[in-house]
RNA sequence: GGAGAGGUGGCAGAGUGGUCGAAUGCGGCGGUCUUGAAAACCGUUGAGGGUGAAAGCCCUCCGGGGGUUCGAAUCCCCCUCUCUCCGCCA
């Protein structure tokens, strides 16, 4: 959510920003509103401050057995009373909607997001790795006889479509993996292990700004729950309506769950395969900074997400995202895409954005400076560190071998047993 | 699902109709003392908003909304959230 000063004191800026996002003009029906309110409010306040002075000499006039005095100073707050109730009402529906729109904003880009209309153009700024060269020509996940024990019919039967049942050697790989995530975050990177909740009010959702704006995009139980579509909801949210000390900051947190998401608009985009998916596995990375602090934050988290593909051994490539890409609550982000051989082109895997403020005014989440001073608004950021998933079919498609078994990346053997390889049986060995 | 209790300032916790934005403690900040620190002592310290160049002035806020009253943190109603006990259950 902007604040709402900053619209008022350069209007023309604001709109430039948000026409990079291809919104607008705005700030003309945001600044007319907030006219409506002040205007509602300043009424308000001066009837309220009459209404107390009167009801001061109510008393007076009763001290000093003024009667008339009394019952003419009764009658007058008893008016004012009306006036007041109705000038009140005015503000705040002025106030609501005020909110209503600011709500509905994007965040504004950084000065270094590139101009784009789509992903085609997004900034390459690294890559890392060589895509593996096969003797054959790859195959994608789905399509891999080491991975049979991906079972769509079985999953289709019990969900629908794109859902996925996961058995034997690929789903024990699979939690191999989010294991192995977890366990470099925790214990090489920093981050505190956090198990969240996956149903969650609108107050959540609000705040990280899955809400009002993309209530389609999620699901919601019958007695309004909301399934989250990302931990990020959760890991954020956990300091909504807190006033942190400046001491605790940087607080970063990683948490592996479900996320679920009902994908509206993208169908028939990835149908085959289980790269997009209603329900799904992440490993989410959160961090909660001063506001001088969140540009490096999002540097050392795009690192430790991409740390996470090196030991894997996975050739990957990061993004900038350009204006047209780019989330609703984010200021800049970076996608890191991974190699999938069978696909032959990068796909995103996983996204860390950095939030500025945004975000924090929507949970109204503070800090408290160093020697005192108002409660200023943290910045937040949040990154997959990684799609458990995704990751699991570049593991597959870049370990796949001519016979159809996949050779694992040697970080996970730990993980499941000492085997290195699944086999064309689909088994591991 | 049933029954009950409760939501007060950064935190804990008083306050049941009249200068209460709110006692007290902790924490924070400033100071005295000290070689320095601690302890002790003194002072100070809520949030949001309107207006203003600023100083300042003003308004609101004791979960949210409505009501009673000249007057409500205190009484009544609705909503919401939390907690406790019982039941059920992984």
């Amino acid at each position: 959510m902007h604040d709402i000063r900053v619209i008022r004191d350069d209007p023309e800026a604001f709109d430039a920003a948000m026409g990079r996002l291809g919104v607008g003009p705005v700030a003309a029906d945001v600044l007319a509103v907030d006219e409506r309110r002040r205007t509602a409010i300043a009424a308000a306040e001066a009837a309220q401050a009459e209404r107390n002075a009167a009801s001061k000499q109510v008393g007076a006039a009763k001290a000093t057995g003024d009667e008339a005095e009394f019952e003419r100073l009764r009658g007058l707050v008893a008016t004012k009373k009306d006036e007041i109730a109705r000038l009140e009402d005015e503000a705040r529906a002025a106030d609501a909607a005020l909110r209503d729109m600011l709500l509905r904003l994007p965040n504004a880009p950084l000065g270094d997001v590139p101009d784009g209309a789509d992903e085609n153009d997004n900034v390459e700024i690294r890559r890392w790795g060589e895509p593996p060269s096969f003797g054959f020509k790859p195959k994608e996940h789905y399509e891999l006889a080491a991975a049979q024990g991906l079972d769509f019919e079985t999953a289709a039967k019990l969900s629908g479509a794109r859902f996925v049942v996961l058995q034997g050697a690929v789903a024990r790989v699979h939690r191999a993996l989010a294991q192995f995530m977890l366990d470099v975050h925790t214990t090489e990177n920093g981050l505190t292990e956090t198990n969240t909740p996956v149903l969650v009010r609108d107050e959540a959702m609000l705040g990280t700004g899955q809400l009002p704006k993309f209530a389609e995009d999620s699901y919601q139980t019958t007695n309004g729950w909301w399934l989250i579509p990302t931990s990020e909801v959760t890991l954020t949210n956990t300091v909504r309506e807190e006033i942190l000390d400046e001491a605790a900051l940087p607080i970063r947190m990683c948490a592996h769950s479900l996320c679920f998401r009902s994908e509206a608009g993208s169908a028939g985009k990835d149908t085959a395969g289980m790269l997009r998916q209603h329900q799904f596995e992440k490993v989410e990375m959160v961090s909660i900074t001063h506001p001088e602090k969140s540009l490096d934050e999002h540097a050392r988290m795009t690192r430790l997400a991409e740390h996470i593909l090196e030991r894997l051994g996975l050739a990957y490539r990061t993004v900038v995202l350009c204006t047209g890409d780019m989330g609703f609550g984010a200021r800049k982000t970076h996608d890191i895409e991974v190699w999938l051989p069978g696909q032959d082109k990068y796909r995103e895997i996983s996204s860390v954005s950095v939030c500025g403020d945004f975000q924090a005014r929507r949970m109204n989440a503070r800090f408290r400076p160093e020697g005192g001073g108002k409660p200023e608004f943290v910045h937040t950021l949040n990154g997959s560190g990684l799609a458990v998933g995704r990751c699991l079919i570049a593991v597959l498609e870049n370990g796949q071998q001519e016979d159809g078994s996949v050779v694992l990346p040697s970080v996970l053997v730990p993980y499941v047993g000492g085997t290195t390889r699944i086999t064309a049986n689909g088994e591991l060995t």
